[in-house]
DNA sequence: CGGGCAATGTAGTCAATGTCAACATCGAAG
DNA sequence: CTTCGATGTTGACATTGACTACATTGCCCG
């Protein structure tokens, strides 16, 4: 797999693009955000030191399209749990996604990237949770249940983090592996829409 | 303010320290992490750029101290809300506290520190977590109720970080500000433990 | 009271890194 | 065939974290 793609005349690798985002895929997940290194990613390719700033003008355009493909891939999972499942099933997926992807899941939300100066990372973050919204809504069918999807998405988000920060004691886990411990805390409480609820104040 | 404690000779500084440490944090709600460095540090307290280290013999130790920090911090917040109202009041605090620090949040949570690595913090992040799981527990009252607070857990620390991280639509947030928009999405649901609930599973 | 020691601060150095500017090479379009 | 834009290369620079060796200080103990 040495030479795989290398069509032109090797003066032009032929997809520098796609093989330092793909080698700086793999550096993400095992060194983490702050292992990742330009001039690293260059010498993987056997290019020189600066040719990956033609795809990348900053470091951090490299950290935005890595978090993109987060968010791809959590849209992804999203969906197939969807169909596949109920709410608790989409719950569980996301939970499994930053498990499995831990290096990925705190680049996508830990304010290393700022956002707002990556618009087409923004444009894929926000299709993504729009999509979520609007199958929780759907799922709670319920007018002005708005405000009890933010909720249930910050339960599974917020549970999601904790475990990856080993934030929650040995004696609250008591012995479980992580996924049937998440299992376990989104099946210990019931949901239930409370009847006076604001949900969307401003009716439209 | 500006030779406070100089009082020695002036080549010892007094507090280096402490000056350090409350430099960083200033620096830290302006900047961020990353725009933390050893030698600007340094220089702000009039001091050679490695005398910083005899106090934290590597940046991580300082920004580990720092965390540490941060969830003294929260603990006390924790503690005055739970002893000037209810569950509610408590999960406010903590989107509060999160709201008003958010660079400190993010380095309590982000994972840049490898709390393994510092058992101080790990101790002080521990104890905080301990009192707020044992209050959840003690205010929901009843037996295998533990998932069910972590699940509460979840809950705040996941809105406090979607809120930080702008995550939430405009259209979900309807308008209200942010702690308005926690304080309604914490009363949208009602949280009812359910029967046959796992709890703790090997009784001990 | 005085000597020595541990704590604290300084000076100098090094390898890495992100980023910039100027130049080289290639493929394709006219 | 020429020219041009895209892609890669070379060289340079400032900054940073970290290491080693050395200086200064205050304080403890005899």
């Amino acid at each position: 797999m040495s030479t795989s793609k290398r069509a032109r005349t090797d003066y032009h690798h032929g997809d520098l693009a796609g093989a330092v985002l793909q080698t700086a895929g793999k550096v993400l997940e095992e060194q983490g955000v702050e292992g990742l290194r330009m001039r690293d990613l260059a010498r993987r390719a056997q290019v020189s030191h600066n040719a990956p700033y033609r795809h990348f003008p900053e470091r951090e355009s490299l950290l935005a399209a890595l978090a993109a493909e987060g968010f791809a891939m959590l849209g992804r999972a999203q969906q197939a749990a969807r169909t596949a499942g109920d709410l608790r099933a989409m719950g569980e997926a996301y939970v499994a996604f930053a498990l499995a992807h831990p290096q990925r899941f705190r680049l996508m939300f830990g304010g290393t990237v700022r956002i707002a100066r990556h618009p087409a990372l923004r444009e894929v973050a926000t299709r993504v949770f729009d999509g979520l919204a609007g199958a929780l809504e759907r799922e709670v069918r319920s007018t002005g249940a708005r405000d009890a999807s933010v909720a249930a998405w910050a339960l599974v988000h917020g549970l999601a983090q904790l475990l990856l920060e080993d934030k929650i004691s040995a004696a609250a886990r008591g012995g479980r592996d992580e996924l049937a411990f998440a299992r376990d805390v989104l099946s210990a409480i019931r949901f239930v829409i409370r009847p006076g609820a604001p949900g969307t104040p401003q009716a439209d």
